[in-house]
DNA sequence: CGGTTGATTGATGGTTGTCAATAAGCGTGG
DNA sequence: CCACGCTTATTGACAACCATCAATCAACCG
């Protein structure tokens, strides 16, 4: 099923007509990007709204000196790109980890879809917000978690985000990112990273083996991140929006 | 002028009728809260959106052991709480800092507002873009940024933000919160704030006495920060909105 | 004018960063 | 199948930045 429909549909029922138009949006224009590659970088003008379908991405500023900063993880089913309806020009750049294949949805079709849809219009607008809830949640992160409550919340949030898209299998995930890209997103160092997973696997809360977490014990990982679901909005909330009839 | 109406003006132009609707409004159900209280706590569930016309509040997001991050200032004309519309409990709260008049908006009435007015839709979803916009930066900061850095970056964004909105006079502006508030934002400690802060004073970038905040040597500042403005998108950037005949 | 809050400074310690070396993994090609 | 080279992971030693604790000072206010 269209990831894309199933996302929304995590908030608010679609009518079947919509669900026609996102299925016609999704098809459009398939493309694969390498690892390690910008799908758009800072100062560019966005064009396209970009759907995960598969891989992993991540939104991230660099400076000039080599600091860099991840701010958010793309996962499957995964907007990337809604700023490309109103910022004349990206404020940070959005790039591959594993390789990854997207739908691009022109700006056209979409100003389309939404002038025809408002109850798709605050669907979208719906995800913009939660995108800003996630944000919060990683200042929160970086500001006040230490070393091991910031890596022991990041894992509680790719299981529940994977989760939800179906792609926890036996009590793990793929996890198809360096320990140093972990540190960029966490602002530690690689090397802490590394001494810090070893506490959590001493500990016996996980394992992460050839690109594949394993969590042993959520809810002890979820107590040592001080991790709480709620912002990531998992559950649906919508029932305001939805269509009539459905 | 209605700061409102001034805010959405910055990207979007708006008819008379729109700034009509605007204007009544920002005109209903007026507001005063004392500093440090909340105006909605964390698990509640949002009514109104609210438009702060004077003072200053905050998002933040406390731990139970009592470690705090505010993850966004609310400055006069800031709009608080367009999660009304969608989240059905509030992930994180919002309080005050100095003394607050806001204006609230019920959700009715915005609601009524957007199925009329596609392009009043889409001027307040570009708020909460921009709104992530911030919270990237602030991801940033925490993330990569040295104290130092930090303490320098932030006083750049309120100035940019507070000039934008005319509250900026003779190079300063009026700082109504403790350092102890300003470390919860920065994730430093107010202690550290406090040395940070004489660094910035010795080297003559700027003073902070009595509340009030002089900026003496912007650029300076700015390269201290390592601060690009462009998060803020305050030049007017969408015009592709603009309503009809304006 | 006492009392409270916030600012300031010093001393000390801990978490984390940096540097460096080694080991392990992985793809490529002989 | 193994050798090779590259990237990534892992570990140790040491240093730095920042937190914590504590004391003093300044500002504000009823």
């Amino acid at each position: 099923m269209n990831p894309l429909i199933k996302k929304l549909e995590r908030f608010t029922r679609l009518s079947d007509e919509d669900k026609r138009i996102l299925q016609h949006a999704a098809a459009s224009r398939l493309r694969n990007f390498e690892p390690r590659c910008d799908i758009i970088s800072e100062g560019e003008t966005p064009r396209d709204v970009n759907l995960i379908l598969s891989g992993w991405a991540c939104r991230y500023k660099q400076f000039e000196d080599g600091r860099r900063q991840i701010v958010a993880f793309f996962l499957p089913g995964d907007l990337c790109d809604l700023n490309v309806f109103l910022l004349r020009e990206m404020d940070h750049s959005i790039g591959t980890l594993a390789p990854v294949t997207l739908a691009q949805i022109s700006r056209d079709l979409l100003q389309r879809m939404l002038d025809a849809n408002s109850r798709l219009t605050q669907a979208l607008w719906w995800e913009t917000l939660i995108t800003a809830a996630n944000h919060r949640e990683w200042v929160v992160n970086v500001g006040q978690r230490t070393a091991i409550e910031r890596v022991a919340h990041l894992l509680c949030e790719l299981f529940h985000r994977l989760r939800a898209v179906g792609l926890v299998r036996e009590g793990g995930y793929e996890m198809p990112i360096t320990q140093s890209e972990m540190a960029d997103a966490l602002g530690i160092s690689a090397v802490h990273v590394n001494r810090t997973l070893r506490e959590l696997r001493i500990a016996e809360l996980m394992t992460w083996k050839s690109g594949r977490v394993t969590i042993l014990d959520l809810p002890a990982l979820e107590e040592v991140g001080l991790f709480n679901p709620n912002y990531l909005h998992l559950d649906r909330e919508g029932q305001q929006f939805d269509a009539p009839g459905t």
